[in-house]
DNA sequence: GCGTTATAGTTACATATGAAACCATTTGCA
DNA sequence: TGCAAATGGTTTCATATGTAACTATAACGC
């Protein structure tokens, strides 16, 4: 049985240190989510993500979805390679400007969406029960003092 | 200039969804530590979670280092095989069982300890600062109370 | 108008990660 | 004992991800 050793190091404990146990937080609680869907759907998180977006927003560009997704523009268009291939996302050339593409869902996107929101909102519900409505509260005001403004 | 479009459809708000909330904060901050050491050590944040263990917990097999970082044994597997071939931290094999290692911080594994550790409290007391100490207490009682208890 | 610079998006390469197969050793038990 | 099952750890392979380079088009300055 190890014991523990050199507090003169001052080492760092882990399971008190909040970088790691929001990063172990996060990763269940998203990965958890993901597993369903990809499961269900042989969908990604990266383009779930896009999905949502799109379904918001319609007609947006990639780098437009880059941003709204806070995804970098090669993931997304990625993402955006195997949804216009497994159509369920309908790509289309903007009008006056080449370079830009117009993306929408198709009706097979829709489809998906239409089960994967309600299931992620599900989840959510289930993670935000194990609170009371104070301590909600608390964490999205928390969230949003903690929240980075903008990553350029 | 895209209009939000399909009500009926009830899109997901990313940006007021917990777990993608969470999920970009907790990767900007931990991202942000990352980077730092990162940089000046050439240390990835994986190798670092195994040496903050093995700081407070000497002698700890690789099962056991998995164990305390939740992470999984072949990522431990790599991370001590760079840890090891870069000198920071030195391995044995138990008395009595051929199979287990027996893993500490070298000395240089510890200076690199002795730097990292002090930086990441930094951070995070950086963060922290965000909030008010009725905010913190508030976030400490809720991720105990989000806090799967345990991934085998 | 025309060359330079910026922008949208993709491709290529190098590295990271996860799952499963694998080797060595130990444990359980007939 | 001795052999099947379990355990500690590494390797392999397939996939994901990030960075930089690249292509095509558009915007800018003269």
């Amino acid at each position: 049985m190890p014991v523990e050793t050199r507090p003169d190091h001052a080492p760092l404990e882990l399971e008190h240190f909040l970088p790691y146990r929001l990063s172990i937080l996060s990763n269940a609680v998203s990965q958890g989510i993901a597993d369903e869907y990809q499961r269900r759907f042989d969908l990604s998180m990266t383009e779930w993500r896009v999905m949502a977006v799109l379904a918001r927003f319609d007609g947006l560009s990639a780098r437009e979805v880059a941003e709204r997704t806070l995804m970098d523009k090669v993931a997304v268009s990625r993402a955006l390679a195997r949804l216009v291939e497994s159509g369920r996302v309908n790509r289309g050339t903007h009008d006056g400007d080449k370079r830009r593409s117009v993306l929408g869902l198709s009706e097979a996107g829709w489809q998906v969406h239409d089960e994967v929101a309600p299931m992620a909102r599900a989840r959510e519900r289930e993670l935000l029960a194990k609170l009371d409505a104070e301590e909600r509260d608390w964490l999205m005001r928390i969230l949003d003092k903690l929240q980075p403004v903008d990553q350029p």
